[in-house]
Order: C-alpha cells, then sequence, then structure tokens
DNA sequence: GTTATATTGTAAATCGGTTTAGTATGAATA
DNA sequence: TATTCATACTAAACCGATTTACAATATAAC
C-alpha cells in the first residue's frame, strides 16, 4: 500500500524547499524569482510521479475548496434534478465542483447541511430555500459567502436570486383555460408559504377575480408517500364534480393528479381540462397531451452559475445583488382545449 | 466578522489543554481518565459557544470524513436519481453525508471525480462504473476504501455490487411478448458493453432463439441531445415496418420511444406492442399503460448502503466480498397485451 | 573597499484538529 | 523512606498544504 506522495517528498526528492514547490505549482514562480531551470525541473518531476496535491490541506489553508454546495429541494424532482445536471456540467467546465443534497424543505435539516458546507469550506451557495432559515443565510453573507437562491427567495434576506414569473405564468394560464371556455376552475397544489406558491397561488386568484369567477382552491400537505397525496385529491374531485379544469400548482401534483384522474375514470378535456406547472416527459407523452408552464431550465442554470461565478471572483467586490426573473412558456396541447368532435 | 470559534479557543476559556478537550468531545473522556465534573464543564461551555469542529481539520489528521462519494451516470435520469435520493436517506440516518456526480459514463471525468473524492477523503465510494476504470477501483480497493458498485459492475474487479438479473428480466419481457402472440420482436437500446446492458441483450437473444424467431436489433449512440436519438430510431422503425412489438433497453431510450411513436402516429398496442426496461410514471401515465420492467430501487438502495456500512465498520475486517443480484417485476399493462376490441 | 540591490531561494508559522508519549500528584505498597 | 501505581491531565508532533519574513550569494554602484 504505497503512501500518497506530498508536496515534501517532492521537495526531497530534489533537494528543494517545499516552499519553492508550493510556489512554482501555484504560478507564483515569477513573482517570486523562482529561475526557470528549477520551474522545469519541478514541474517535469510532478507530472512523472503523478503528484496531486491534498486538497483538504490546501482548504484548511487557504479557506478556499472549489467546490458549490447546492440545496434543492428534492433531488428526484425532476425539475430540480434537471437544474442540478445543468448547474453541474456548467461548475464543471468553470473548474468548480458541486456537491448536492436534499433539503427536504426540511429546516433543521437544511441548517445541519449548511453547517456540514460551511466547515468543509464550500465556496459558494446554491439553493432553493425552505422557510425560517433567513438568519442563516445572512450569517453566511456576512461572512463573504456568496450565495444564490432559486425557484424561490428569502423576501427578508438581500441575496441574489434566479426565479421565473410565477404570478404572470398562472395569470396567464388561467387565462387560457377561461379564454378555451372553461368557468369552474380549480388551482390544486401543495400547502406552502414559498414565495413562488404564493405568487403563483395569486395569478391564478388575479385571472379569475379579473372574469368574476369562483376561484377552487385545494391545498394538500407534501408527502413522500404518494398515496397521501392522491388520497385527498380524490376525495376532492368527487366532492365537486362540477369543476372542469385545474390548474396544478407543481409537476408532482401534476403528475399525482393524473394519477387519480385515471382512476377515477374521467376524460381529458371532456370532462376536465387539465394545465400543470413545470413541463416534462409525462405531460408531453400522456393522452392527451397535457398544457404545461414549462420553466426555461438551461437560462435557469445559466443565470444561477453566471451569477454565482461573478461573486466568487474576488477582483469584483462591493457588488451589489442581482435579482433575475425569468420568463416560462405556456406549452399549449390537447388536454386545455376545447374538446371538438374529431373529423370522422 | 467574529471569526469561528475553534478547540483552541474553548481550551483557552477554560484554561485547560485543546487535548482534553479533543479527548472529551470525542467520546474518550473515561478512556483518557478525564474527571466527570471536568467533562461536564467542557460539553456546557461547547453547547454554549456553538462549538462545531472543523471537519476539514479533523479529515486531515484521520483520513476521515464521514462521507460517501456517489457517481451515477446522469443525476437527471429518474431511476439514478430515485436510488440518488434514496441513498441519500438511509445514508443521512447513519450520520454520513452523500455528493454526488454524475459520471457521464465518461471515463475521464469519473478519474477526475475519483480523484476529488479520494483528496476529500471520502469514506467510501458508492459508483455505476463506465469502463475503463479497472485499474482504478482496484487501486482504491488497495487501499482499504470501500468500493460498492450497482447497476453493474466491473467483471475483472472482484468488488461488492449490487445489480438485478438483468438477463432474466429480459427474457421474461421477451417471452411475455411471444406469449401475446408477438412475433417480429425488436429490440432497442444504447450502444454499451456495460455488464447490465449485455445481459439485457442476452435474455432477449436467447427468448427469441428459444421460440425460433427472428431478432430485430437496433443500437443506438447516447446522447444528451434527445434529436439525435429520436431520429436514428424513427428512421429505423419506417424501414422496418413488420415489427408489430419492441422491447426498450432502458427508461431513457424507451421515453424517446414513446415520443417517435407518437409522432409516427403508430397506435399502441394495435400498431406496436411496447415493453420498455426500467418503470416510472411516464409508462404508468402513458395511454395505453406501458408494460414495463420494474427495478426494486428501494432494496437496491438498502443493500448498496448496508453492505457499504458493513464495509465501513472497522470491527468488521477481512470480510469477503459481497455479490447481491436480485429480481425484478414485470408490470404488465396495455401495452403489451394482444389488442381486443372494447366492450361497446 | 564598502555599501546597495538584485537574484534565488528557504525556515518556520499557520490552518484546526487528533494522537502519541509523557508529566505531576497523591495514595498505596514494600 | 523509597518505590509503585492510579489518577487527571498536557506538550508537542502530526496531517499537507500556504504564506510570511528573512537569508545567502553575486553583481553593480559609489
Amino acid at each position: 500500500m504505497n503512501k500518497k506522495i506530498s508536496i515534501v517528498d517532492i521537495a526531497n526528492l530534489l533537494n528543494i524547499s517545499k516552499t519553492t514547490v508550493s510556489f512554482i505549482l501555484n504560478g507564483r514562480a515569477q513573482e517570486k524569482r523562482i529561475s526557470e531551470e528549477l520551474v522545469k525541473k519541478v514541474l517535469k518531476l510532478v507530472k512523472e510521479v503523478g503528484y496531486k496535491p491534498n486538497s483538504l490541506a490546501k482548504s484548511l489553508r487557504t479557506g478556499k475548496s472549489n467546490i458549490i454546495g447546492l440545496m434543492v429541494e428534492d433531488i428526484s424532482n425532476p425539475f430540480f434534478a434537471n437544474i442540478a445536471r445543468l448547474i453541474e456540467d456548467r461548475a464543471y467546465e468553470k473548474g468548480y465542483r458541486i456537491i448536492y443534497c436534499s433539503t427536504d424543505n426540511d429546516t433543521e435539516k437544511t441548517l445541519d447541511l449548511i453547517t456540514m458546507f460551511r466547515d468543509r469550506h464550500v465556496d459558494g451557495y446554491i439553493m432553493a430555500p425552505p422557510k425560517n432559515i433567513e438568519e442563516d443565510v445572512q450569517e453566511l453573507i456576512k461572512s463573504g459567502l456568496p450565495v444564490v437562491m432559486f425557484d424561490r427567495y428569502l423576501p427578508n434576506v438581500d441575496t441574489d436570486y434566479v426565479i421565473v414569473d410565477n404570478q404572470f405564468s398562472t395569470y396567464n394560464a388561467t387565462r387560457h383555460l377561461i379564454e378555451q371556455g372553461y368557468s369552474k376552475i380549480a388551482y390544486i397544489t401543495f400547502t406552502s408559504e414559498q414565495t413562488q406558491m404564493l405568487d403563483r397561488m395569486t395569478g391564478y386568484k388575479n385571472a379569475l377575480k379579473e372574469a368574476k369567477l369562483k376561484p377552487y382552491i385545494k391545498e394538500i400537505d407534501f408527502n413522500r408517500n404518494e398515496e397521501l397525496i392522491k388520497e385527498p385529491l380524490s376525495v376532492y374531485l368527487k366532492k365537486n364534480p362540477g369543476i372542469d379544469a385545474i390548474l396544478f400548482g407543481t409537476d408532482h401534483i401534476g403528475t399525482c393528479g393524473l394519477k387519480v384522474i385515471n382512476q377515477l375514470g374521467l376524460k381529458v378535456p371532456q370532462d376536465l381540462a387539465i394545465v400543470s406547472f413545470d413541463d416534462y416527459d409525462v405531460f408531453e407523452l400522456y393522452s392527451p397531451s397535457v398544457t404545461a408552464i414549462a420553466q426555461p431550465v438551461e437560462a435557469i442554470a445559466d443565470n444561477i452559475i453566471s451569477l454565482l461565478l461573478k461573486k466568487l471572483d474576488a477582483n469584483n467586490s462591493n457588488q451589489t445583488t442581482q435579482k433575475i426573473t425569468l420568463s416560462t412558456t405556456l406549452n399549449i396541447r390537447n388536454s386545455s382545449k376545447q374538446f371538438l368532435k374529431p373529423i370522422s
């Protein structure tokens, strides 16, 4: 079991000091007036023996890690999985590594994860924040650590964030349903006080108010067990047979909704029109294909990472925070079109 | 900006040595005969000031990190995202944190990630390995680092792994199609020499050979751009109109397949019966619902993590490797049932 | 012949912990 | 009284890098 080679070994092999090796490896040879000859010798040896600096030791000393901590709500959710994937790619290109974790919107777990990230000296944070973590995020920022939020934000904390125009998105989607002639339009969502969910709710309400229609709102508590989402949803639909259209607040509840609709044997869009927030394969492939509000995941990931990199760039200090709001696309498909007799 | 409190600060505040503090915090007080009185005092102060040991320094000294490195093929793939999520949960309960990365089946990237994990001193590795990393994995094992593979394995490396019975699964699925009366059964998959893909291919071939049917095999090169998967798939289907059933090798190609089938306007199962490896929402919700080979993701995750924890348990040395093969479930749905006239 | 000034490098401190090897004290034993 | 032993704790080395402050030598300037 050959012990790993360290900077001291390199220094000893060449009979020089490890200081010199360190300077050379960190590109400070010229500044420190190390002769070109020696530089070459060191670099050659380093390459030969495949020496890699121990980044733990490096981080301990410098406080930097080239690692970005990414906290999503749930990595098994397609929206977050996609964003995570794109961010990982972009960061990788720039020499950063990502470590990610799911928060489950659990404040305790999130604080624990922040602590872990923190003493692992991650250089920056990307997060879809749960509630009640304002203080800890403030603390991070005060310590000079860049934080970029996405999907939602904390209203009382002045950080950079990248979100979409949730309110307009649901307003627009609801308007679409109204224009198609639907009038008893329900909004089914998870119970949440996060900004994105509040905005989505507001968009829906505004559209209904404008059209003088009565809102039908059903909030369901999130649960990892899908049955506990489908059950109340099913009960609600059975109790309100008059509803002729549904707007779902997220992809996950939309997916559960489709399962319930199948179980109940309802026909889409004859019995019920459907629109969901977030777009993914299930909605495209369901028949009839489901109208969905598509978030620009690539643009979101790009913006997140470039905001963070800008903050990480030490030269660039006294920066102001940037709040970026991107627009969504309403992908209109068959599930929300007034039912027309097929040409036979 | 209040500097973070360190073990020396704790020691100084109580006028004792940091050694003592360290012993107490690591539960070695009794062994080291530290008086209960002092132990209490230290623990009280630690709690009061909220001191948390710097785990970087800790890892640097001990070589342990309580972190497990998880390498999946692509975290945005539902199968891997689910496994990752379950593993994260299980590990979290046991006090381990997970850092995960997507390998893209890219050998270079994977080696780079192993290097990163390694000098971050992760305690153990879980990976769905790409090809040509045998040497590096051997190196890890020789250094005493536990490695658990899943989804596939490296035939020439003796490690623990958790896989499913791929060969029987596709054999069984193909048999099912044959029994339903289909005879021109295609197998559409990604080009791959990974064990799981070879086994799936073998299962398909064996079933056909047994039934004396001709195989129709289409291999497509993986690409992140979905269009480059759908295009050749579409061409293949158009060129082979005789095919009456398809077995897809993975969820991703299955999903792409469904999109192509929709585009071509083919009727499932009248024109074409469908079965896919892996099961997820898309297959359940597609209409007709798609028969799929469901991997026991929870059992896979459980087995992976308990294998790894067993290895991490230092008491338990001179262990032999364990190779676990789990069985899958063929969820038979409408996409593969002989078409029967609906009762009108 | 000194004194400045580059040139080329190095010794030692540091990051924040853990671990080894030992010390100081009092009580028990020979 | 001298020796052993248990008790309660600590100094210093160490993990592997970076960084600060300084040293040794040669050359140029006065």
